[in-house]
DNA sequence: TGGAAACTAGAACGCTCACTCTAGTGACCT
DNA sequence: AGGTCACTAGAGTGAGCGTTCTAGTTTCCA
């Protein structure tokens, strides 16, 4: 998984893979039959789940969704710096990398990205933000927190990520003291915000 | 630049552009002597300033912030559709492919990232947002792009970048209306929204 | 008109890749 | 104790990689 947030997919050679592990050739193709492509699965599935189990838990310890988004940026800034700013996370490079070629690697990361939105939604709707803004909040933080990763690595700089994180938590500050307007602009309702939305 | 979309750095082989682009070898290396280092780093420099240009053109055009974010974002998502979801942006993919492996390609890719939140940062400024503030909005809103290009293309739904735009869109008229609270707390200002806040 | 320089052209090179194959070893049943 | 099978072990294979090299062609200016 370290090399692959290293190094992406392509990057990421199969004798290395050996090395690191100390196990010869024969091993790698013994556990995963599937070659190079099952590996890499599970490497996207192993991280996603782990960031999925990472979410819950910083979820669980602060309800608050402010504070939990705050927590969670946060984390990944620290990670990052210490990492000596290995990517924190190897779904995002190798989605990019292979999202035209491969399809089932793609469908791996993309699991992985919906189960993240998922869990946040529900966060979201149990703290009152209604299914709507839920929807799109959850899919914008996701998106947030990849594109943060993008700019601290690039930059080695896990400020633009703190950066991010606290835009996005302001921002979710907002929507919970019902502060933002509906986002599609075509009603001039008083309060009531009956807003249709495509599902996509 | 197309071949970088699709497969990034790594995945791209000299072989497949000098076939796509009608040249042999020799006139790849006479143009480019760096070899492959230079060719992505040129890559790089023409789609990132092709991203800034854009980025002033529909700002021009749309002198409202929260009109100009929506409409890149909107555009965004047209291309992404348009091309069969070929990633729109080859800087994030081959940033987060090399930034520990290759340092010359991973500051070219800053470089870009610094030029459009420079861009964002004036036009903020502009609209009457302050320095602080339109610093982390203008790093959120690249990182949302950067992001939204991640969802989009692994889900190859172009709707999660619209909905990604349209929260950011949403901050950014919240921002505009002054509703939010300071960035920083430490200073308790007229209209008094002293907001403590955790940093970390 | 001649000659240097810019550029095209593609074969060839050394290397590493993902993967296969055969042989050997260890643990676990009965 | 013996046999089965999960697993280790690593040499070997063909293909493709980035790069180099030599030869040929075109362009341009004196």
């Amino acid at each position: 998984m370290e090399l692959f947030r290293r190094q992406g997919y392509n990057g990421t050679s199969l004798s290395q893979v050996t090395e690191a592990a100390g196990a010869p050739t024969g091993s790698l193709y013994h556990h995963f039959k599937g070659g190079k492509d099952e590996l890499t699965a599970a490497v996207l599935e192993e991280s996603g789940t782990a960031y999925g189990q990472l979410l819950e838990a910083i979820w669980d310890a602060e309800p608050d969704p402010v504070a939990a988004v705050s927590a969670f940026f946060e984390g990944a800034a620290v990670v990052l710096e210490e990492s000596d700013f290995i990517d924190p996370c190897p779904i995002g490079t190798v989605a990019r990398e292979v999202a035209s070629t491969n399809d089932a690697l793609r469908q791996a990361a993309l699991g992985a990205f919906q189960e993240w939105s998922a869990a946040v939604r529900v966060r979201l709707i149990t703290a009152g933000i209604g299914p709507a803004e839920a929807d799109e909040l959850s899919v914008a933080l996701v998106a947030a927190i990849e594109g943060g990763f993008v700019l601290g690595r690039t930059a080695r700089d896990a400020d633009l990520l703190r950066a991010t994180g606290r835009r996005m938590a302001t921002m979710l500050r907002a929507e919970l003291d019902g502060v933002t307007a509906p986002a599609q602009p075509n009603e001039a309702a008083s309060m009531a915000h009956a807003s249709g939305r495509t599902a996509g």
